[in-house]
DNA sequence: AATTTTGCCAACCGCCTCCGC
DNA sequence: TGCGGAGGCGGTTGGCAAAAT
């Protein structure tokens, strides 16, 4: 609460004030004594209750120099204001708390004013000239956010752009200001954002997928439910990364052909398509495409089919047929390794430390949008998975798997 | 149809750095 | 050199709508 701003007097406003109890806490100067004036005055809000109107009287500028103005409302809430009162004689004093919550359409407007006056900057300036009841941070945040020219409000995520945000979380970490330099008309919250449902999603599809487990057959119905719907490990199909230039028309044709196209086999022996292994765990190379694609094939109930429902459209670039490999129910315990806690340290978000600019520069495919919005690259050799990413495996876990057959054979 | 779950997103909070005094 | 304000940033929360149950 603080001193705002002074206005033309308004009787009419006045008159439509409440009551309100006041007191004046004054400090007049060179004096030990502190006078505390209690007295019931008009006092008024406009129509939002975090501005207050006091009409400062002559008989109140008589007796005080400055102080503290506190008012308390009727249901007790207690404001602050400093004043001055040899700059109020015959003024409306507009006190206002700080504004929170959703932005008015009037508020944007008024924002949008300054920053065509000043730029977008000297935000504090905003609220000390009584333009916004809003702290500089939060004028800040919404020009950034919402109002600033060119942004792609509204829109969903590309699949080039989950691309580029999944490599470049990778490299920098959590550094979402950075990522979305990249990223043209996003910003920092977009991606966070972006980032955080992901991760949720993930989780939950890791969550439901580790929970089969020989006691699980006594769990409920829903828990049961859940199992069916949710692949298993060993039901996930190949994976690889979207081919760069594949767009989510593609993406969602390519889906729905494979779903279409399943038929239920009632298979007692799982048979997968195995290609790199940590492709399969390693959620940063998950696109969104790719678990909308691996929810879907879950909900075709049939782990088989969902095998069969070969993404092969989807990596036309893959260069060798895909072997198969069948899994001996000794090998499928390895998949209750999943609800290890060590084991599910694969999943935790890696620490990357911060590369310096040289090295983004070392990578010619991505260069933040200040420098001509982020390049294309034709080839990805899948540069995020990291040479000891295989060191974050138990020791044995390749042991209870089966040797892959020559795919030459 | 009612209730619960999930996804999305805007906005706030707290910490940090930078910069001017 | 220390201090305080402003701005930047990442984490988190809360509201709302759509989907699922």
């Amino acid at each position: 609460m603080e001193y705002m701003q002074q206005l033309p007097f308004d009787q009419g406003a006045i008159n439509k004030m409440n009551d309100l109890h006041l007191s004046f806490d004054a400090n007049p100067p060179k004096s030990s004594n502190r006078h505390r004036l209690q007295r019931s005055l008009e006092v008024g809000g406009f129509d939002s209750p975090w501005v207050l109107c006091l009409h400062i009287s002559s008989y109140l500028k008589s007796n005080l120099i400055g102080g503290v103005v506190i008012i308390q409302n009727d249901n007790g809430t207690h404001f602050l204001a400093e004043v001055k009162l040899g700059e109020m004689e015959g003024k409306l004093v507009e006190i206002s708390q700080i504004r929170k919550g959703p932005w008015k359409a009037e508020e944007d407007e008024v924002l949008i004013n300054h920053v065509k006056k000043y730029g977008p900057r000297e935000w504090s300036p905003i609220r000390s000239k009584g333009l916004l009841q809003r702290t500089g941070k939060s004028c800040r945040l919404r020009w950034v956010n919402k109002l600033r020219p060119n942004l792609k409000n509204g829109c969903k995520f590309t699949a080039e752009e989950e691309r580029v945000v999944i490599e470049l979380q990778a490299q920098f970490g959590n550094k979402w200001a950075k990522i979305a330099t990249y990223l043209p008309g996003r910003t920092d919250n977009d991606v966070k954002n972006f980032w955080s449902s992901r991760q949720k999603r993930l989780a939950r599809i890791l969550q439901n997928s580790g929970a089969p487990s020989s006691s699980s057959s006594s769990s409920s119905s829903k828990s049961l439910k859940l199992k069916r719907e949710i692949p298993a490990f060993h039901d996930v199909p190949v994976f690889e990364a979207p081919k760069l230039s594949s767009s989510m028309e593609e993406i969602s044709y390519t889906m729905a052909q494979s779903c279409s196209s399943s038929s239920y086999l009632d298979n007692t022996e799982t048979i997968i398509k195995v290609e790199q292994f940590p492709k399969l765990v390693n959620p940063k190379l998950y696109t969104d495409a790719n678990m909308a694609q691996l929810e879907l094939m879950s909900i075709g109930n049939n782990p088989y089919a969902a095998a069969e429902a070969q993404p092969q459209a989807f990596f036309p670039q893959t260069p060798h047929p895909q072997p198969y490999l069948t899994l001996s129910l000794e090998s499928q315990d390895l998949l209750a390794k999943f609800e290890d806690p060590y084991f599910s340290q694969v999943f935790a978000p890696m620490d990357v430390p911060e590369l310096d600019s040289g090295n983004v520069e070392q990578q010619p495919f991505l260069e933040p949008v200040r420098s001509g919005g982020f390049g294309a690259r034709e080839e990805a050799d899948n540069p995020m998975i990291p040479d000891a990413f295989f060191d974050d495996f138990p020791a044995d876990m390749f042991d209870q798997m089966e040797p892959l057959p020559n795919p030459s054979t």
